[in-house]
DNA sequence: TTTGTTTATCGTAATATTGCAATATACAAA
DNA sequence: TTTGTATATTGCAATATTACGATAAACAAA
């Protein structure tokens, strides 16, 4: 039905899925990339950046906003964007445990 | 229009994004984790082990073998699943130099 | 061959995501 | 106040994802 049933799982298995969820747009990972690369703050330039309309770029910043990795600043007409390192960190984290549980590899029947 | 511009983006965030949304719902996690767990293969009892009916089953790991994470035997009436540890392993590689990405920190205006 | 077991596929419904035109909002400058 | 600039929101269309019943396919055992 298109709905995921995200009460069968656990608290982390969902986070992971929503971190990953936030990740699994083209348009996103340009967007963090740039706003790591520039390492300041960033505004409305990200429009240029990247070729999609205003709205849909509006939109994806509005998600990982949302998520908290990227914080906004008003800064007069402008909006300014950068990195939330702190929520970086802890979602790294959270990633990287998921990604690190190849360690053993004891048996392989495929 | 729904549909992902991947024209417009780099080879490695179109990588970056298709890894991403194979961990972007908690079922596929959940078969990660269970095939990591009980490290040799797994066949049918993800069905049991997830609350999800068994096409809904099937159709996650269809994709997540499609991606090549994990890799499929068929072992009699049954198929044996199992994580595809090379595959594992060079896609950590990516997702790690993207999440390890925000080393420096010098400037931070929100 | 028939029967039971396991997995895959098909078809379809419900919902989510993506994209953008149009418009609204907020504010600086004239 | 008016005008221009930057960003957010609304509304809608196109497409993708998720879920599962029904069914097919593959095979082992009787």
């Amino acid at each position: 039905m298109g709905v995921s049933k995200t009460e069968m799982f656990t608290d982390l298995q969902n986070e992971i899925s929503i971190i990953s969820k936030a990740f699994s747009h083209p348009a996103r990972v340009t967007i963090l990339q740039y706003l790591f690369k520039i390492d300041s703050c960033v505004c409305g330039d990200l429009v240029n950046e990247i070729g999609l309309a205003q709205p849909t770029i509006s939109q994806h910043l509005k998600e990982l906003k949302h998520l908290g990795l990227i914080k906004g600043n008003v800064e007069g007409t402008s909006v300014c964007y950068c990195i939330n390192h702190e929520k970086w960190a802890t979602m790294k984290t959270v990633m990287s445990e998921f990604l690190d549980q190849d360690i053993p590899k004891k048996n392989d029947c495929c």
